[in-house]
DNA sequence: CTGAAAGCGCTTACAG
DNA sequence: CTGAAAGCGCTTACAG
């Protein structure tokens, strides 16, 4: 079957090529007779109209792009999940990259997506990216740019972010005010803005509550994975057997945490009490069940794709506009782990 | 910053925009000269070639189209994963959609994705497909197109499957290998075909074992939850207090029933052992470890855009292609939840 | 109400 | 080795 074309139709119908799109698209100055020989036509030989030409003409392709560090991973495949929802509400396609945690990769994908033209682009960055050159390109080809969650707070864009700091302050708050005072750390890797963010609410809620900063309690995550969390553990009960609480950088960690307790028999949270950060659906369903910070990844998409399209709204208008930062709520999910110390 | 374009590199260099394309493309009957003096105007200008033309000239736009019925999923965010890995080794970029497990949408996602023109299409049906005129149309406009998981056995295109009644049917045997026979099965929707298909397998391994069928013993999700795991774990208790042991359709639903008999004090598999499938991340985690069948969802992604390419370069080449089915191995993976009977 | 024409930016068969 | 020309399929400003 060969595809239908406007010149088809006209042929067809015996009129031109002009009058066959004025028809399609509904303008008042084609007569009734005209439009409805045009449409059924159409109908009848399954026109789409060819979307390569369409962008071409119009120059945009209702397409953006997303990248991501991984695309397996709860809190972001729920950003995903917001993303692709709002766009296609909003007749937007959505294209997704990974950048598998490796700057060098991440600057390929965004030059693949500039090279491919998309409407626009939103970005997490990953735990690698300490460079922003690839960033400065998106802006300076005027090209509507939203980052969300990890970002470079040095680049004038749109951002979807929440407040680490506050969230993680509150985290270990929390496990003070349970009666859990010695407390280590297990940080993500130290460029992510949001890692050193939380770092910073852990020393501040440390700070607030006069409990002296000790840096040896502090473990660093080079890739954040579950294995991270085991080894921590093991690491932790061997550097400060009398350790209280354990407030980890994401579920995922704090879960490998859990389980290394749970097998060699640590009773959370009666010898030592577990915080997460992110919810994960995970956390919910285990024994003992993970306290956490519930970060609203979904509104987290959802809140990115509006700003994009705003942007995209102006840009095609010409209108400037102005990048706008929006901070969504987060909070503590208290359970199990963090039983309030007897 | 306005996009540069071959016209503007040609008028700059004095030749002709002929010239241009094939001195960046590489031609061999280009002297060397002009190359290297388009190539580097080319570098200063930041020049990209413009896709949307490129895509209406060659007619592919390197992007394929992605339907699924769900993002935030173990399952299928791995399999995003390894069509998104694989299509990025070959130059494709990924379009993902879901169908929220409706028809309606799935049906309205494939009229975008043939809209959009994109080389090929990759889908795992909606739980409550039952309907194939939108996959017909697909085969009909020529689009290489691939089904994998859950399919519509009768639409003539390749294949990327798990032998489901065989999975179901070793899973089912291992409980009863390990003393287990009074084995409630917690299904799947009545329409996909891998839900028939391991419901098939519970029966086999039953006949074959000599248990009788009991009906009674099968519960069907709807919607294949959490929350429905935690259901029919209460209403099987109440119809069935001796029953043995729980097969369930997928982990998400195997979780349920555990964190249910977790939370009013059965045990397992002391009590009641329970197998799930499909190898979650989580189900390593959880108290106790829950059995399952490890199903190879990353390898599955990239099996099918490999079948995909296949079709895509022969399609373009206009070979004709022979669809085929390619079967993926599964296998049980024991941990604590189906320990041995004592 | 209808249509001729220009143009989006590229690729490529063909001529010289 | 270089380039004029056609054409991919559409949209739209303009003329009548």
């Amino acid at each position: 079957m060969k595809e239908a074309t406007l010149k088809e139709i006209a042929e067809k119908l015996g009129i031109s090529i002009t009058t066959v799109s004025k028809a399609l698209k509904d303008y008042p100055d084609v007569s009734l007779k005209t439009k409805d020989a045009v449409i059924s036509l159409a109908k009848k030989l399954n026109y789409s109209p060819n979307s390569f030409a369409v962008n071409l003409r119009t120059k945009e392709s209702k397409t953006i792009g997303l990248i991501i560090p991984e695309i397996v991973h709860h809190f972001f495949s729920n950003v995903i999940n917001g993303i692709v929802a709002e766009a296609e509400k909003n007749g937007y396609l959505v294209i997704i990259l990974q950048s598998n945690e490796s700057l060098e990769l991440e600057k390929k994908q965004v030059a693949l997506l500039i090279n491919k033209r998309v409407d626009g682009i939103i970005i997490s960055l990953s735990n690698e990216s300490n460079d922003d050159s690839h960033l400065k390109e998106i802006i300076a080809r005027k090209i509507p740019f939203v980052q969300f969650d990890k970002i470079a707070k040095l680049i004038h864009s749109s951002k979807v972010v929440i407040n680490d700091q506050l969230a993680a302050r509150n985290a270990v708050q929390h496990l003070i005010d349970n009666g859990y005072r010695k407390i280590a750390h297990i940080r993500g890797p130290l460029n992510p803005q949001n890692a050193i963010d939380r770092f910073i609410g852990y020393k501040k809620a440390l700070e607030i509550n006069n409990i002296p900063f000790d840096a040896s309690l502090v473990y660093t995550c080079e890739k954040v994975t579950f294995q991270e969390g085991i080894d921590f553990a093991k690491q932790i009960m061997a550097d400060h057997p009398d350790v209280e609480g354990i407030f980890a950088i994401t579920d995922l960690v704090a879960v490998g945490v859990l389980s290394y307790f749970n097998d060699i028999g640590i009773k959370i949270p009666e010898q030592v009490a577990v915080i997460g950060f992110s919810n994960w659906f995970m956390s919910r369903v285990l024994t003992p069940k993970l306290s956490t910070v519930d970060q609203p990844s979904h509104e987290m998409g959802v809140t990115s794709f509006k700003l994009l399209l705003e942007e995209m709204n102006c840009h095609k208008k010409e209108i400037p506009f102005t990048p706008r930062t929006i901070e969504l709520e987060t909070k503590v999910i208290a359970r199990e782990s963090t039983f309030k110390k007897k």
